[in-house]
DNA sequence: TTGTAAAATTTGTCCGTACATTTTGTACCA
DNA sequence: TGGTACAAAATGTACGGACAAATTTTACAA
């Protein structure tokens, strides 16, 4: 219908099976072939050029661009042709867990054929909508893997998320994801899960009295004290609200940086015999802080937590925590991410947890 | 002189000074002030819409689109003006020494109130022209801090970041560097003087025949490979070739996967007393194989490394190693990029080794 | 007051022409 | 052979006009 949009196609599906070489015809060439005139075929010209797929030198003629793969391609003839642009956006790049998940993520992706393109958010939602306008405006995009920013809250991000689901960009959230968006893919840890089967370990081990310290902008958090409470009520343990600590990414930095304060913490866990921590982080802060104070750990407060990582080794004595096999979340989403981009059948998955026992408890 | 990019300019410092509101004036008004004609006009108003400042709508007018940074600020009005976009191109991410220095760029840039996009190259010039591309087609980026890839060979995308500085966009490489890009900044370990500081210390420790392993894909396997060579010089050592082994990227993934191979290694190191090795990471996989060979380290064989990474530490024995002190390399290059940004005067800096002394010398 | 139809407004598409600027090719001359 | 000058060719800039399509405003009628 649209006489220069039509020419704008032709010239670009002429251009992608390679019927012209490196140049294009003449303005007056086109213009007689397609019988249009001069100013119709630079507007079709110019939708090429602006999707850079054309360059025009005056005095010259139109040639053709070459495209970055196959820029890539010339140096290295013999990679399969099939390269996928993926981002993946995180909360932290450098710090706790996050160098292990990401080397799970890339080494997923690695083995098919695709290098990450890496975003850290340190999870803050201004910092999160700037790197999605950022990935809104790349040309090419395969895909998306999203650990959500402070999950525990609502997000002001979701219209930019509409958008990328909007351009059919496949997406898939990891460890926290945002339940306002319908229909889109996340791989989470079975956090409920996970705080029930600690207050399983727990109950069986005698404690009665339970404290439990989580956080409140990530989802997870909300998750494991859920999965905490109703462990407790299961057992027809008490629930005391004074039992548990909520704190979130800005208290831990004022408060929390160098120890995990002993006065608050003696006051949440005061009267019990556990307590149950959102990760190894804090849960490494506490046991510090409880022998600090000269209450003996495991003896006289038993201490676990989520994660199973090198700070719960480190920590003396090491910390009971729970963990993943092979099938970790990083490895899980980049292939669910994988066969979503290739359009094989996956659902959204819960990752259980796995129970490390040590000296802690 | 060029009537239509004039206009451009005119609407767009209009816009961008606040002097319309949120909608142009009409073609036809346009065309009255500016006393044109109104295809002039409409090429005026296709730049700004290239240039994704205005939206147009037919029957409506044109818009003023809202920016980037104004949707950013809208969440967070209390955040300051000016926040920077930084692209960090490094090899690796999540191996090695690399999440410690990205640590470092991360915090001495977010003391500059801006979060670093990351790329990871995973050393191959194919993955780092690809984020170049990608570089280039960002319509925000006030500077790039890039981790040379393989920059012991010629590099075939020079090209790419000649585009980059000629956008005036500033640029600070670190680690390695590409020499034939005139006038740019890095940030280098003085890798020479660490090759000969390590002789230095070995000659003082009594060693007269020292071997060496040296990677030949970056330039600082080359720096520290000629500073080995000028130590040994200048004590008179002789120099045998046979003494230094190279390895690359795509050798160590295939033959030094799991543990150094015992017979290569103790070709080169036969007959010498000690070993200078790259990094720590082939100086443990070097204990181990020699360890295992039956050859008592240090007793029999020396071994001394660059970088004092955990590698080091977790090595029996721990390996005497070169490292930095507060003024690591990524620190001073994310501090050298931010003063390029803002036009202060700076310069290129070779960061001095500490040694540390441990059990394997 | 409200809903609908018509009119006016505004941008989108398309044509034709003219001349400018840059590049490329050719002819000529030394 | 080589350099210069000119011509030709190609894209860039600019003007004018006409009608189409979408939106907004206005007018009118129920």
């Amino acid at each position: 219908m649209i006489k220069y949009k039509q020419i704008a196609d032709t010239l670009r599906s002429g251009i992608q099976n390679g019927s012209y070489k490196q140049t294009l015809p003449t303005e007056q060439q086109l213009c007689e072939q397609f019988q249009v005139s001069r100013q119709t075929i630079r507007q079709a010209l110019a939708v090429l050029q602006s999707e850079k797929l054309i360059e025009r030198r005056q005095g010259s003629g139109s040639y053709i661009r070459e495209t970055a793969e196959e820029s890539s391609e010339r140096l290295s003839a013999a990679t399969p042709a099939e390269r996928l642009s993926i981002a993946v956006v995180t909360t932290y790049i450098s710090d706790y867990i996050f160098p292990g998940i990401l080397r799970e993520i890339e080494s997923e992706l690695a083995a098919n054929n695709s290098t990450p393109l890496l975003f850290a958010t340190q999870n803050q939602v201004a910092t999160e909508r700037r790197i999605l306008n950022t990935l809104l405006e790349m040309d090419v995009l395969d895909g998306v893997l999203v650990e959500g920013t402070k999950t525990g809250f609502p997000n002001p991000n979701l219209d930019l998320y509409q958008k990328l689901i909007d351009r059919d960009i496949p997406l898939v959230f990891f460890h926290g994801n945002y339940p306002e968006l319908k229909d889109t893919l996340s791989v989470l840890d079975d956090n409920f899960a996970g705080g029930e089967m600690l207050v399983d370990y727990l109950y069986q081990k005698g404690h009665r009295a339970i404290a439990g310290i989580f956080k409140s902008d990530d989802i997870q958090g909300h998750q494991r004290y859920a999965g905490y409470a109703a462990g407790l009520h299961k057992y027809g343990l008490p629930f005391d609200d004074s039992h548990v600590l909520w704190y979130d990414t800005e208290l831990k930095r004022r408060i929390f940086e160098h120890y995990f304060d002993p006065d608050i913490t003696s006051q949440v866990i005061g009267g019990c015999s556990a307590v149950i921590c959102y990760n190894d982080e804090i849960a490494a802060h506490v046991v510090t802080g409880l022998t600090q104070s000269g209450i003996a750990v495991p003896e006289k407060m038993a201490v676990v937590s989520f994660d199973n990582s090198h700070y719960s080794e480190l920590s003396v004595p090491r910390i009971t925590s729970l963990s993943h096999g092979e099938n970790n979340v990083g490895r899980q989403a980049a292939r669910t991410l994988i066969r979503l981009i290739r359009r094989e059948p996956c659902q959204s998955l819960l990752v259980p947890w796995v129970l490390t026992e040590k000296e802690s408890s």
